[in-house]
DNA sequence: GCGGTCGCTGCAACTCAGTTGCTTCGAAGA
DNA sequence: TCTTCGAAGCAACTGAGTTGCAGCGACCGC
């Protein structure tokens, strides 16, 4: 269920900058991700007939977040994740982070609302929320494992 | 201004394990550190006749957190940060994390109620609410360094 | 369609946080 | 004081991410 390429190309066109296969290969991979990718998943998820180099993932992946067409994930595991960014969600929004298996989601619908009170001189710039916890396959996996072994 | 070793001894004794050098020392300089210290700066920060190997500051470090005598914080620079756990904080609380100087510091009085609605079959565990942007110190350089370029 | 330019890509080598395996040391109980 | 078993030290490793540089190719003007 990839997403046409022609998106992504459209994407990238909007930027004004150049249109590369390894931006449009890149983004197309992040825009049809039910979840945000890491950087081992999205050169494993790309065309092996591309064979692009993991610096460029690496560069593709940072550009996209500099132009707003994606955005960076860190979770506990030290590990970038990135997201396609579509135009709805680019407000403020938290993501879950499965301990078991890493992986992470945007969560669109939980915007807290939180008015920080900061000691004197800082300031702040952006508020993230994670809430951590068992995906719905790893929490179903320990509910049948506890069920087998009771 | 080194919080007392007997404070940090004494809090190693009660887990009821082994009380050892390693352990006094590093607890000791996180319970006298008004911040989150990252692995890097305990290091350093370590009285260099001890000479306690990095491996060691890893384990004594993990084994604190186990302990509940620490907590671990991820910032985005994927360093592990570690503060000592007063008994009042082990309730949820938020982190101020300095985009500049990767300054962490904990947020007592923010602890906010968000009750997060996940998709079916994901089971929350933990909140972690962060909060980005510039500390006092380097706010204030940006600030100054405006008002010399303007 | 045809160069020229300058940004992008690929390669190799590097950095740095954190981990692992194994041997030696030392805290604590007998 | 002796013994034991967990902790410390050392060396070597892993894996994400970065850097420098040479060569390629997207896009612009013609």
């Amino acid at each position: 269920m990839r997403v046409p390429r022609k998106t992504a190309e459209d994407l990238i066109r909007s930027t004004g900058e150049r249109i590369t296969a390894a931006r449009v290969e890149i983004l197309s991979l992040l825009l049809a991700a039910p979840r945000a990718l890491a950087h081992r998943e999205i050169e494993d998820g790309l065309d092996a007939s591309l064979a692009i180099d993991r610096v460029t993932v690496y560069r593709v992946l940072e550009w996209l977040t500099d132009q707003n067409l994606a955005h960076k994930i860190s979770a506990d595991d030290r590990v970038w994740r990135f997201n396609a960014v579509p135009a709805a969600h680019e407000r403020q929004h938290a993501h879950f982070h499965c301990t078991a298996c890493g992986e992470v989601i945007c969560l669109e619908d939980l915007a807290p609302d939180i008015r920080p009170r900061l000691p004197a001189g800082y300031a702040p710039q952006s508020l993230e929320v994670t809430i951590k916890g068992l995906c719905s396959v790893c929490g179903g996996a320990r509910r049948r494992e506890r069920k087998r072994v009771p």
